[in-house]
DNA sequence: GTACGGCGTGCACTGAGTGCCATCAGTGGC
DNA sequence: GCCACTGATGGCACTCAGTGCACGCCGTAC
C-alpha cells in the first residue's frame, strides 16, 4: 500500500508536476481511500522521502552502536550511510533530485530532513566533545562540514543521472573535511611515566585538533 | 501597515500560540482585511520573519560590493551583519527564538530562510575559489561551516535572553572556522623545513598556557 | 455466534492560500 | 468641475492540505 502510493504519487509528480498533483489524484490512481494516504505519511511532501525515516533510524543506531578513537571518522563513515541510500535505487534518487531541485517546497522539506541528520552527527560529536573547550561549538560546525561535503558530492553524482562513482565522491570530498577538522598533530607522545609531553604538530593544523590530542596526552580527554 | 500586522502577529502568538492563532485572528485585531495579510506576507510563516528578506538583501550587496584578498574573512563579516540584525531588537529576536523552538513548522521555515544565507555565501566563494582543485566544494564546506559556527553562538546569546555580548561569542566562534579554513590548503600542507612544530610541555602545565605556547608556535597569535 | 482490535474508508470540517472583482483615494489632464 | 488612470485595499468564493470522527470490514480469540 505504502508502496503503491509512492508510485502512483511519483508517475503523476514526474507526468504533470508535483503541485498540480493533488492528493485526491493519487489516491485515485492508486485505487484508495483519501484518508489512507494521510495514515501512511503524514503530508505530501512525506511521500517524496518514503525511506529517510529509516535511514535517520539507521545512522542513529550506527552511532550509538560503535566507538572509535576518532570521532570525526565515524560521524563521516554515518553520512556514508545516506550515501547508500540514494545508491540503493540510483533511478529514483534522480528523479527524486530533478523534482526536489525545481519545487520550492521539496527544497524546504529536504532541508528539514538533512537538518535531523545533522543534529544527529552533531549530538554525537557534542557528547565526545564534552568537557572540552569550545566542544559544543565544534561539535556543530564540524557537523554542519561534513553535512556540506557529503551534500556537495551526492548532488553532483545525482546531477550526472547517477553516472560515476558516488562513493569515490563522497569519500573524497570527506577527506577535505577529516583533513580541516580531523587531521591534528602528526603525533602526540605522553603515554610513558616521565613528566614531559612532546607534541609534534605541522603548521596549519587545525588548533582544535592539537589541543585535543595534548589534552589526552597530558591526561586530561 | 506591515509592522501593525507583525505587531498583532506577534501578541497572538505570544498570547495562544502559533498554531492556535488563525491567519483570521491577526487582520482582526490589526483591523485589516484577511486579503491584504497575504499582499504583505507570502504566508503565515513570513510574518514571523520580517525582515530576514532585507537582511538577505544586505548581505548578497555586501559580498557583491567589497573585494579583500581574504574571501573566508569577507564571509564572516557577510555573516556578521545577521548577528547585527538580531541584535538590533533583542527583545523581538528572543521572543521570535522561542517560538521557532517550539514550532516545528517555524524551524523548517528558518531553515530554508538560514539555506539562502548559506548560498550567498557559498556562492561568493565559489566565485573565489573559481579554477582551484575542488573550489566548489570548499566553498561550500566553508559557507556550512561559517553559517554553523555563527547559528551556534546566535543562539547561545539567544538563549541568555540577549544578555551577554554577542558579537564577542560570534567572533570567538567564527575565529575557530577561520582557524580551519582561514589558511588555505596550499599553506597547511606545509613546505620548506619550517613547517613542523615541536611543543614540549610538563605534565600538570595550566592547558591555557599550552594552548597559547602552541598559538605562537604555529603562527597564530 | 459473539466480542474485539486493527485497518481501511467516507464525511464533514478547519484553515491556508489564491484569483477575481469592486471600492476608494490620490493624481494629472482637460 | 469632470474624467481617466493607478495603486492600495477589501470582500467573496474557491481549491486543497490536513484532521477528527464514526462506520464498516475482516481475522482472531473465546
Amino acid at each position: 500500500m505504502r508502496d503503491a502510493l509512492v508510485a502512483a504519487a511519483f508517475r503523476l509528480f514526474l507526468e504533470r508536476g508535483y503541485e498540480q498533483t493533488t492528493v485526491d489524484d493519487i489516491v485515485a490512481l492508486a485505487g484508495v481511500g483519501r484518508r489512507s494516504f494521510f495514515r501512511y505519511f503524514p503530508s505530501k511532501e512525506d511521500v517524496v522521502f518514503p525511506d529517510h525515516e529509516r535511514c535517520l533510524a539507521d545512522m542513529t543506531a550506527f552511532l550509538a552502536a560503535g566507538s572509535e578513537d576518532d570521532p570525526v571518522r565515524r560521524v563521516c563513515d554515518a553520512a556514508r550511510l545516506v550515501l547508500l541510500m540514494y545508491a540503493e535505487n540510483p533511478a529514483f534518487s534522480v528523479q527524486r533530485y530533478r523534482l526536489t531541485k525545481s519545487v520550492p517546497g521539496l527544497r524546504a522539506y529536504e532541508l528539514s530532513v538533512v537538518w535531523r541528520y545533522e543534529r544527529a552527527l552533531a549530538g554525537f560529536l557534542r557528547d565526545r566533545f564534552a568537557g572540552l573547550p569550545d566542544g559544543v561549538l565544534r561539535a556543530d560546525v564540524i557537523a554542519a562540514a561534513v553535512v556540506a561535503a557529503h551534500n556537495n558530492a551526492l548532488r553532483s553524482w545525482l546531477r550526472s543521472d547517477g553516472k560515476g562513482d558516488a562513493e569515490a565522491a563522497v569519500d573524497h570530498a570527506l577527506g577535505h573535511v577529516r583533513a580541516a577538522f580531523g587531521a591534528g598533530p602528526v603525533a602526540a607522545a605522553g603515554e610513558g611515566p616521565g613528566d614531559v609531553v612532546v607534541v609534534v604538530s605541522r603548521r596549519g593544523a587545525p588548533l582544535w585538533r592539537v589541543v585535543q590530542e595534548l589534552e589526552t596526552a597530558l591526561g586530561r580527554g
